[in-house]
DNA sequence: TTGAAAGCGCTAACAC
DNA sequence: GTGTTAGCGCTTTCAA
């Protein structure tokens, strides 16, 4: 149906061999055959078939991305940085969901594998060690991207979380804030605990008073937010400024206090972390930490292709990226003498 | 270095014909050597090789998306549904972004063929046919998505934005509002000539007045929703509800009408389209209409598979979808004798 | 019920 | 500089 190597070998009167020479660009051809071929691969409309070269060559040129959810914000972005990074190399992205479910996560992985993808770049559920032990048994190119297992020794690119809530914190305390709350993401989570330790970090490194009823768990959502802000506001002495572990709770936060009458920032400061689109468009906007999303889907398909083409062979490597801060108007220097 | 079908097959003792069929569950295997080959086929921990069935039946079970930019929030969701369809019918999908840039266009194209894709799923710049016409003369599977290419003959799926816009401004009709105004998005845009349509269908069909000065375009921007909001705001008599082709020009809206001392609904009834994220986060809740992006990739998936095999010959299918009033809290009834 | 052989479209030794 | 040949891993006639 379609026209292959042999059909233009043969219009041609040359052998396939010769025309398989001229398509990659391989010394040892005359300049006039190569042109005719040239002219007649170009009469005939010739699409090469990367299946059977994929085939013959071990090779597909063509990467795995898994991870739980496209539509999570974080996501998008990376798979962007991704993608294009992986073009500019020359390679395409196969692309699975698995909302973190660990039958989906081993499905995607051997359904990439029958399709021989050259690598895999996974975000898998932290208890699926199992699927990356195979690989790993297999010596098959792989790039963990937002989360590390833990005890795997594949090469990795994360955010700082821990770094990221100590430079927020940090900020706030600078601003001259004295009485810091905290509302964690779900504590069930990496991400939320680390964000925890950067908190904690940030308090004890400025000589700062650990208060537990200033630090309360939410579970990311705008609901939480609002509940854990009012709970703050409820207290004796209420704290002057608050770090929320995303910028939706961060949201609720803010309607706990519009609700109690106060002011953003003049009353008690706010700082998020993710900055999402919100947090540029809500009034006043939203302090926040921003992460590398893009980059961070670029440095993992370089260091995954890099790998690949055996350009790499550090497999311990890790990438841990830094989070950066965006002052808007949630946040506001404080003086403890007014 | 893998395991193929032929170790297999000597390490049972038949040949590989019979390795194949048990592997593909044909008829004609006694229970017997069937049971033996599932055996050592576990034992060795075969993954059969995609490519190479590729080759041979012309077929990969790989499709391709190609889409302006995953990032842009109307596409997370639909390229959800499109891989979540795709699985479910046993597909994968490799997906590229564009920019709209005919040349990113064409080499997506033109690689996704190389890999031997069964179909693709697009959303070509509007100036792209030449491209949609190569794949039409190669009978070539393709189901387009959010656009239609004028001319082209390939099946649709998409939003109907007059309709839609129709509805949105039928809505603030209903609600007793007589003097409407609508904030447009760029009106190079087919979506924003056919929101526009839909703002001037309704005044017709309800005996409106059409007023010019309340028709003034934006770019889709907060920044232009806030412009133009003022502008309106400034007119001798100043509407009472205002329809935003976008959520996000509406927002710009809403800073406008503060700005002015105003209050929403109870002064001015706001309505927005596409019900982005920041719609239900933002106080007061936006009104808005809501697109059915997952269900849009679920279709267009099924469709092109369908399609793909042989299961659907129509190629004129257009399918229309519609979108659905979300009522939040900034739009409100009206009585003009108040 | 099973196997031998050909071939999918391409690349790579190797020979000329 | 060019062609012959084999083979990548699989499916599918066709014959036994």
């Amino acid at each position: 149906m379609s026209v292959t190597i042999k059909d233009i070998a043969k219009e041609a009167n040359v052998s396939t061999t010769t025309v398989s020479r001229v398509l990659n660009n391989k010394p040892d051809v005359s300049d006039k055959t190569k042109k005719k071929v040239l002219e007649v691969i170009n009469k005939l409309g010739y699409n090469p078939n990367g299946i059977a070269r994929g085939l013959v060559l071990q090779k597909t040129y063509t990467i795995g991305l898994i991870i739980p959810d496209i539509c999570n914000p974080f996501f998008p972005e990376v798979a962007r940085g991704i993608q294009d990074k992986a073009r500019q190399l020359g390679y395409s992205v196969i692309f699975y969901n698995t909302d973190n479910n660990k039958q989906r996560e081993k499905e995607a992985i051997d359904l990439l594998k029958s399709k021989q993808v050259d690598g895999i770049i996974l975000s898998l559920s932290m208890s699926n060690k199992e699927e990356l032990d195979k690989l790993e048994e297999e010596n098959f190119p792989v790039v963990q991207i937002d989360r590390k297992i833990p005890g795997s020794i594949f090469p990795t690119v994360t955010i700082d979380n821990i770094l990221s809530a100590y430079n927020a914190t940090k900020y706030l305390i600078e601003l001259g804030h004295k009485y810091l709350a905290h509302i964690t993401g779900n504590l069930g989570t990496k991400t939320g605990q680390d964000r925890l330790e950067g908190f904690k970090q940030a308090l004890k490194e400025f000589n700062l008073d650990y208060k537990d009823e200033y630090i309360l768990e939410g579970d990311y959502s705008k609901e939480s937010g609002y509940k854990q802000m009012k709970t703050l506001l409820t207290q004796k002495k209420r704290p002057t400024a608050v770090f929320a572990a995303n910028d939706l709770m961060a949201i609720g936060a803010y309607e706990a206090i519009f609700d109690y009458g106060l002011k953003i920032p003049e009353d008690i400061s706010i700082i998020g972390h993710d900055d999402i689109d919100i947090a540029s468009i809500i009034r006043p906007g939203l302090t926040t930490m921003t992460q590398p999303k893009y980059k961070l889907g670029q440095i993992a398909a370089e260091m995954l292709i890099k790998r690949i083409e055996g350009l790499e062979s550090d497999n311990q490597q890790e990438v841990v990226l830094n989070t950066e801060l965006i002052v808007r108007d949630s946040t506001g220097g404080w003086n403890d003498e007014e």
